[in-house]
DNA sequence: GCCAACGTTGGC
DNA sequence: GCCAACGTTGGC
C-alpha cells in the first residue's frame, strides 16, 4: 500500500465536496509526471492526503483513499470541457485518472505553514521549492505525521 | 535535439 | 495581482 499527496482547488473541488459525494474520478490533471503516479503506482486502498491549493489556508484538509485504479478521463473527449484534448481519441487515449473515496476530514486544516514547522517533514515533495506536482507520492512515516498533525 | 518563448501553478 | 519555478511548444 502506498502514500499519495493530491492537490485540490477548494473553489473548484473541496473535501466538503467529497465528503457530500463519497467519490469522485480525479479529473483534469494535464500533466505527465502526475498522470503516470495515477496509471501506473496507484492501488486500491491506497491513502491520500487531501491537499487544498490556493486556500486560505493552503494546506492538508483530510484523508482520502484510492476506490478505483486508472481509467480514461472522460474530460479529454468532452468539446465543452476545459480539460478537452483534441489529441486524444478513445482509442488512444492519453489522460487517465483514478477514483477517490473520502476517509476523513480534519478538524482544520494542516496548514502549509505547520508543515514547515514541522522539522520531520522537511524532505516532503510539497515542502520543496517550487513544488507544482498535483499528484505527488508521500512517505508513510509523513503521511502518520500529518494525519497525526490533523487530529487523527 | 536545443532552447527561447510562452503558459500554468500556487504561495504570498 | 505579482512573480518564481517549472512544464510545454515549436522554430530551427
Amino acid at each position: 500500500m502506498k502514500y499519495w499527496l493530491m492537490k485540490s482547488e477548494p473553489d473548484v473541488f473541496s473535501i466538503d465536496q467529497l465528503k457530500k459525494d463519497n467519490t469522485t474520478w480525479w479529473e483534469g490533471v494535464r500533466n505527465y509526471q502526475a498522470r503516470n503516479f495515477m496509471m501506473k503506482d496507484m492501488q486500491v486502498g491506497d491513502a491520500v492526503l487531501f491537499y487544498h491549493s490556493n486556500a486560505e489556508p493552503s494546506g492538508v484538509a483530510g484523508l482520502a483513499k484510492i476506490s478505483k485504479i486508472a481509467a480514461p478521463d472522460k474530460t479529454q473527449f468532452d468539446k465543452k470541457s476545459e480539460y478537452f484534448d483534441a489529441k486524444a481519441t478513445k482509442e488512444k487515449p492519453i489522460w487517465y485518472c483514478v477514483e477517490v473515496e473520502y476517509v476523513e476530514k480534519f478538524k482544520e486544516v494542516v496548514s502549509l505553514s505547520d508543515l514547515r514547522n514541522n522539522e520531520k517533514l522537511q524532505d516532503m515533495v510539497v515542502l520543496q521549492k517550487g513544488s507544482r506536482l498535483s499528484v505527488q507520492p508521500v512517505e508513510k512515516k509523513h503521511f502518520d505525521i500529518v494525519k497525526k498533525m490533523g487530529g487523527l
